[in-house]
DNA sequence: CGAGCAACCTGCATGC
DNA sequence: TGCATGCAGGTTGCTC
């Protein structure tokens, strides 16, 4: 489930239930996540207080005074706002147990997700510290796009997904931007003119802020994930959809893997 | 350095 | 029904 959206979602769902209150007890079902979980999770977090939470990329993190929790969801992750008593179901990995009686409980059946310790600055952490920026920041936009893909001859669409490049855009939402821009994701990254930059950093801004938007209101009291409604699902013009029409001409949408990533555009809306 | 691709896992849809 | 196959929203790290 997890792109940026979600994860941000997920992060605004668990944080109101977990600022400012102390961990009291973490349990770790199964430690052979993407890496193994770091212990410090069950030797240092319990009896520190989660200061506040933030999010970099898909990196959610939980700040303590002693260190930072960094969460990652890969690619079936989900956190859950739970009674510490509940039973956990097949792939609930770890319960970080608070002093009111509730838990954030992780799930995640492919293990393609991290939780992992750093006690120094999280954003110089490995993971971290090479990191695009953000889709919705400033920072981000036509002019960067532009400087940042002269002499790349990747597809496009792989271009956008990098997370050197830009956080945040994974395969659903690369395809909707692509759409939205009217740009074809096979062309070369190096090649795309100015004036597209512009229109395509544009694109990814607002489909990003529109999913935040929707899943905010959709997941409310946390997650992302299973189990949850295909809330953003409504609103997507190409993803999924391959040979269907578009719903703008009412061409027969073309797939292809790019990058062997499932892609999907409209020869004729896309140039 | 950039580009392409295998790998990490489980679940689910599809087809024989 | 059973089994094999292929595919899935991410990311690292290998090879060339």
């Amino acid at each position: 489930m997890p792109e940026l959206p979600e994860v941000e979602t997920s992060r605004r769902g668990i944080d109101p239930h977990i600022s400012g209150r102390r961990v009291v007890r973490t349990v770790v079902r199964q430690n052979r996540l993407r890496w193994p979980v770091s212990e410090q999770i069950t030797t240092v977090l319990p009896g520190l207080q989660i200061t506040h939470t933030s999010r970099r990329g898909k990196y959610l993190m939980l700040h303590t005074d002693a260190g930072t929790l960094l969460v990652h969801l890969g690619m079936s992750g989900s956190l859950r706002i739970v009674d510490p008593q509940e039973p956990p179901r097949v792939h609930d990995h770890i319960d970080l147990i608070f002093e009111h009686g509730i838990a954030v409980r992780y799930h995640d059946p492919r293990r393609f997700g991290a939780m992992l310790w750093t006690a120094d600055d999280p954003m110089q952490h490995a993971l971290l510290s090479h990191l695009g920026p953000e889709p919705l920041s400033i920072n981000f936009d036509g002019a960067y796009l532009y400087r940042r893909s002269r002499g790349r001859k990747v597809p496009l669409k792989s271009f956008i997904m990098d997370s050197q490049v830009v956080v945040g855009v994974g395969n659903i939402y690369a395809n909707e931007a692509l759409f939205l821009a009217g740009i074809r994701p096979l062309t070369e990254a190096g090649k795309l003119s100015r004036m597209r930059c512009d229109r395509l950093a544009e694109q990814i801004k607002l489909v990003i802020a529109r999913a935040i938007e929707v899943g905010g209101t959709t997941l409310r009291d946390f997650v992302g994930g299973d189990g949850q409604p295909g809330y953003f699902r409504q609103s997507l013009n190409v993803y999924g959809r391959g040979g269907q029409p578009c719903l703008v001409c009412g061409g027969t949408l073309t797939e292809l893997r790019v990058g062997q990533r499932s892609t999907v555009f409209c020869r004729r809306c896309q140039r």
